[in-house]
DNA sequence: CTTTGCTTACTAACGGGAAAGTAAGTTGAC
DNA sequence: GTCAACTTACTTTCCCGTTAGTAAGCAAAG
């Protein structure tokens, strides 16, 4: 009962060494098996640990998932030169940006793919953090595109709406056919093609308003 | 060598209904917890069964996997008017049409969304499966687009080629923002804008290129 | 029509094998 | 010496697949 991973508690420098080494496990593992069917002993194999170990730092695999998804947010924040998520149009240029970074990393991707569609099974425990998450990016989005369309007229809130949800579903999208099929799906590009499309299907729509054609 | 258990054997017609509703109930199981956390007693118990009999009509739990895939993809095509999806421009339509219905339908849509991101996992049974679904979906999106452009001018092939993923990219991302937040993205209008804005932006390529000619 | 023989559709019970978590002991760094 | 960082060993709990057995159906023979 004593050794329990605190908060506040940062004692050692290798000890957090040892925690982030084992988060990337954990991130490789829960990757290319899912949270499900990765187990605590593939993540402490590859630190060279017993399973036991890994449960020392972490108490519990439920834990275990959570930290490694909140490591991710801070190490992807910490890659940017600004502290924090560009705003207003800049954005859209960050999440092209993004997207070619993705295609150097598909652990990540394949991890983030994985666990977001798990993430809606029964009482799972990420569940949370995919609803905060994609509520948070869409709010972002769209506030982007209201600082875009100010300069020209209104645009429809709704329209704006589906644009921010629909930027954000084909790059999740995309990366599931890249990790399929990496030969085939070119993320980088194709990301960018569908982000353009959709950013100007919103800025084309206030000054061309009944363009209802097939 | 009779009238053993084997392929084409479909001998009574209560064992067939008895078998479909073992597949509908495995399609909600799968769905709510994934196929690998999803087991043959959750699917069992919704039709009043034990695991072995399960067993006794489906081999393994694997195979049962993939029966339901299969199963799914006939009972699509018979809602269908036509014997088979679409091709050409109409296609398009009926992707549309399909988000709508897709809203009707979300364990069916969960099982398909959760299924298809664990199918990138470390040797999954139904990988093949969405391998094989996402190749025949993009070579039919894009002959569409080819049955389009020719009549303006040729379009770029690697444009076509991000378009077609692009669009099944949306509709997957989208369906799985939908099963997070039912309430806040409306599946059906989020997926008509986006196919429609990635389809213009396919038809507006050529064109604008050279000279615009009606 | 009934008996006989075989097949189908199960159940109950078990075995093997993970996998998560716990408890207690050990080692090495500070 | 003390405490953190482990390991070993164990308990529990699942879950797939197998096996053996039962009840019911069907079909042809008597």
């Amino acid at each position: 009962m004593s050794t329990h991973t605190q908060d506040a508690m940062r004692p050692r420098p290798a000890t957090l060494r040892k925690r982030t080494e084992i988060l990337k496990a954990a991130v490789e593992i829960f990757g290319n098996k899912g949270s499900t069917n990765g187990t605590l002993a593939d993540v402490a194999e590859q630190v060279g640990m017993t399973h036991a170990g890994v449960l020392h730092h972490f108490g519990s695999k439920q834990n275990l998932l959570l930290e490694v998804l909140a490591y991710r947010d801070q190490a992807d924040v910490q890659d940017l030169d600004e502290k924090h998520i560009p705003g207003g149009p800049e954005l859209f240029l960050h999440l092209v940006r993004t997207a070619f970074m993705n295609a150097q990393r598909p652990g990540i991707v394949q991890a983030y793919t994985v666990l977001s569609a798990e993430s809606i099974t029964d009482d799972h425990p990420a569940r949370d953090y995919f609803e905060e998450r994609y509520t948070t990016l869409r709010r972002e989005i769209t506030e982007a595109f209201h600082e875009l369309c100010t300069a020209q007229g209104v645009t429809e809130p709704s329209t704006v709406a589906a644009a921010a949800a629909s930027i954000l579903a084909v790059m999740d999208g995309l990366q599931l056919q890249w990790l399929l099929h990496p030969d085939v799906v070119d993320l980088g590009p194709a990301s960018e093609f569908a982000i353009r499309a959709i950013v100007n299907a919103v800025l084309s729509e206030g000054p061309s308003l009944e363009s209802h054609r097939d």
